[in-house]
DNA sequence: AAATATCTGTCAAACGTTTTCAATAACGGT
DNA sequence: ACCGTTATTGAAAACGTTTGACAGATATTT
């Protein structure tokens, strides 16, 4: 058991005092030149590394960034990737802390403040309620679903999107479309149901309530309600789904019933999730860019960190749409 | 900015030493019912919470597991999810820490290196190329594809499951039966066709080595494979692939050819990744039980932690077949 | 009533760093 | 030779906690 040598092995073996070798490892002014190689030398033969624990403990700085997430999905796994990405560079480590399942209520709040100012500098939260955080540290929190306003927030353009795939779907030359809507209570999914009518109003299309079905983000919803709109003799000749999870359901209720897709029926969904493109028919979605959410979070929370208040506490990014195999011009 | 309020503000306000907190806190044995009451209400009052850090620098343990994952995809994010599980009842915390992508070749040892012993407790590696830890603290590999066999290891029966996958074919009749083969230098690949054969040795076909193609879990070397594979005038009806990546190629070539699967052709593949279940046809496969892979690891992380040696400290968790609907009798 | 055991609580020393500040050495200018 | 700079180094304090040794006070035994 070779015990990790400490600052003050090295400082015995270089001849020196410890405050030095902290000097010399972390590049301080006041060393001279021939004394940090002296140092340095040590510290390569040793193998010594500073132990974070210690130096957090005195200069009140972790270099980790925390990133809570709800759970570890696909959509989180993106983000983090692009977090992950984005802080590589940056002399910061990434800890996800995942509080899910059986968690009570507010677990959010407790993990956050159990780390914060102890354990991370920061945090990025991915988890659909926010909470809000009296936090001892920056905090930014990536597409909240529900939560205060004034937290500093990185999102994507849900309504910009929305308006984008419907408008695709009205220029492909379609007047009936309906919506399977997400669920209700969440921004992001009434921003989507906002563009979809947007996009309707703007083109003229007088919205038909009966091709708005309720699909909560949830497969057997989303069932119910396609199969009841898909078998209305007045079947919309498209459909936009608040998600790719509904779109791909959508597909594979018209399928069921013996409608071709997109020869019959156009489908879009929205995310851009990997099965997306995997499935056959490969869905037409718009792709949220979920790794530079990531990115833009990091790139905020560093600023915050560093006590600057950025100008810009709220960064919508835009969408972009991926017409894939589910759409086509109507019959 | 509230400071957060240290042990020594709970000492004053409760009127009692440092030390005194520390123990009424901790549950430490030699201090007065009453007395326990009396800091636990000022704590709850002050809302203080232990600096991780602090204690961490006396105690020499954070109370934090770091998993290292070489990247966030489905595959870890399944294992992260079991591992984030098994902990949410015992004390500790999930560090998850991604080295991938531009990374310099060794990141593993230097990540672990730099982590342990300072930030965490204990390591579980879901890194394909595992490195020969000097860790300062106990480290268990999940499914590692290489490397020292020293060490404790979490993974999924791989050559019991390609048995499986094959014997399910050979059950349903076939008998030409084609397997696409994985990384050459993967342990995990290399016992996969090892399955195969033995499965195809107890049933007494022999082996054909035109219907095996290699395609190293890469698409375009899957469809190059199975494209040469299947213009044969002797095809296979049956074929099993590596993992679930080729099989989904697979099915795609043979559609490609109109070859209709199942009808005219069989395949099965490995993992049971979420896009199997999606793909239309849904693809038949053999389940990796990931998140209890993690789990596993977990329960095995904690014994090594707490000094116990354990009986076992390579586990093989079985495999479970999951048909689906591109396996069927052979025409 | 004395001796001893049991219980509580406090002191002070660690843990491995960073950082401030004073001490020393070296140097150039007068 | 002396003094004022400047460059280099080391001593010591601080960060917030845990913990073992110890002292005082009660309670128990003889």
């Amino acid at each position: 058991m070779p015990r990790r040598p400490t600052i003050t092995d090295v400082a015995a073996a270089a001849g020196v005092s410890v405050a030095t070798v902290s000097k010399a490892v972390n590049g301080r002014y006041g060393v001279a030149r021939e004394t940090v190689d002296k140092v340095l030398a040590v510290v390569a033969e040793l193998g010594y590394e500073s132990s974070l624990i210690a130096s957090s403990m005195r200069s009140r700085k972790t270099g980790v960034i925390g990133v809570l997430v709800a759970d570890f999905e696909p959509f989180s796994a993106e983000i983090l990737k692009g977090v992950g990405e984005a802080l590589r560079d940056s002399r910061y480590d990434l800890l996800a802390y995942s509080g899910s399942h059986g968690a009570a209520e507010g677990w959010e709040r407790r993990s956050l403040s159990r780390l914060s100012g102890t354990l991370i500098d920061g945090a990025i939260m991915v988890t659909p309620t926010v909470v809000n955080v009296g936090a001892e540290v920056p905090v930014v929190a990536i597409d909240p679903h529900t939560g205060p306003a004034d937290l500093p927030t990185v999102e994507c353009d849900s309504f910009g999107g929305a308006v984008q795939a419907t408008r695709y779907l009205i220029e492909l030359g379609h007047s009936r479309i309906g919506f399977i809507a997400g669920r209700p209570d969440l921004r992001s999914s009434i921003a989507r149901d906002a563009g979809y009518r947007r996009a309707l109003a703007d083109a003229g299309i007088p919205l038909d309530p009966a091709l708005v079905g309720s699909g909560s983000y949830q497969q057997d919803a989303v069932r119910v309600a396609a199969l009841e709109m898909l078998r209305r003799p007045d079947r919309p000749t498209a459909v936009f789904a608040a998600n790719d999870i509904s779109g791909l359901e959508i597909v594979r209720v018209a399928s069921e019933l013996g409608i071709d897709v997109p020869r019959d029926l156009s489908v879009i969904g929205f995310d851009d999730v990997p099965e997306a493109s995997q499935a056959t028919p490969a869905l037409s979605t718009v792709r949220q860019p979920m790794q530079v959410l990531g990115a833009e979070a990091v790139g905020m929370l560093l600023g915050l960190m560093e006590g600057k208040t950025p100008a810009v506490t709220h960064v919508k990014l835009p969408t972009r749409l991926v017409p894939r195999d589910t759409t086509a011009p109507p019959p």
